[in-house]
DNA sequence: GTCTATACAACGATAGAC
DNA sequence: GTCTATCGTTGTATAGAC
């Protein structure tokens, strides 16, 4: 690689790097293209020879992140029967996602708000989280399949799953204050989502 | 009340009317000021004789929807004794909040944008979500005095099932496309925190 | 109280020198 | 590729007439 191609590298690692700490900081919403510059010590000018946008820069964040987390998920998780009514397997799936949104909250936390921020005819909520659980609905229609009983449609089931750790995490990363840690927060949701309010003890009372 | 006071009062009603109307449409935070008026057949400056800010409004509007959701609660809901772990106690209260959420899903989905938005470091979202499930901490400390065995700590509990609603009920609000129906909702979320995904049968199993 | 007109600030985006 | 300087747009908020 040349020297020139090594540079422009440079730069542009530099705002992405920089991104991340500015919407850590002030969340993306609040971010101006220029607080990302002068974090990243360089020009406004600079920042459109890489980036036609704030939310292109996202867009690259994203993939960045992506592409780690389908090492960790398809590494840690997945035996090729995968069973989220039992408790392991289930805490894996769980762990691997809280893990991902901690590791990348600042990455993770834009892309919410970008999410939440969308004009709401285009159902880019709905459509997120549908693509996010697309792996824990295909696990249901599998138990399904298998004459499971299931508390509903495994698509609704799964985002609804995939609401509660995504806002939750969202709320939990961007707390200030005194929060449980994060072995806490997955045994509870664990059993929560395992046996519910009700227990495993339910069908012995 | 005065011919004065009256007109008045009209013009805040129709700019609080029209910012519900332009908040459905295009969102929160994607709303000016002048939208708002626009919509509402006012001035620009006729705005400001009411309210501060966009956010002021916002408040004013939140406002009116607590004290009508406050009616439906306390009216529905609420017998002395209140057991989470009871289908339809359970059921009650979910779709107490469901319904609150669909009948006012422009004045919800406006405060939810503003929760994201707001400083990171404020953790407002996770104050907002301990507010809005006090109740259902109560609930559930209430269980764990009676010496049930819940899936963890109350409020984070509690939280985690406001979360779930929050987030997904901002989805379907906001979905253009087919989704689920309310009581299917309901109903699926009912038996996902009751009983979990193993289901009422597990312990036969 | 309500209007019109406008001042003012903030920000995105580009032009042109180096 | 990177910089400095700047244009143009957008939206908030106010001034002053009615």
């Amino acid at each position: 690689m040349g020297v020139r191609k090594t540079k422009a590298a440079e730069t542009r690692a530099a705002l992405l790097d920089a991104a991340k700490d500015v919407f850590a900081e002030r969340g993306y919403l609040n971010t101006k293209i220029t607080d990302i510059t002068k974090a990243a010590g360089r020009s406004t000018g600079s920042f459109y020879e890489h980036f036609a946008s704030k939310d292109e820069l996202l867009q690259a964040l994203m993939q960045g992140m992506d592409d780690r987390a389908d090492e960790l998920i398809a590494a840690t998780v997945h035996p090729r029967d995968h069973d989220l009514s039992d408790r392991a397997q289930l805490r894996d799936h769980l762990a691997a996602t809280w893990t991902v949104m901690s590791e990348h909250r600042a990455v993770v936390g834009a892309l919410f708000q970008s999410m939440v921020t969308a004009d709401p005819g285009s159902g880019r909520t709905w459509a997120s989280l549908v693509g996010e659980t697309a792996v824990w609905r295909e696990h249901l229609e599998h138990l399904r399949e298998q004459g499971r009983e299931l508390p509903g449609d495994p698509e609704l089931t799964a985002v609804a799953m995939g609401a509660m750790l995504s806002l939750l995490g969202y709320a939990i990363n961007n707390s200030p204050g005194p929060v449980p840690d994060d072995d806490t927060v997955i045994d509870t949701l664990t059993d929560l989502l395992l046996h519910g309010l009700a227990g495993p003890d339910r069908a012995r009372r």
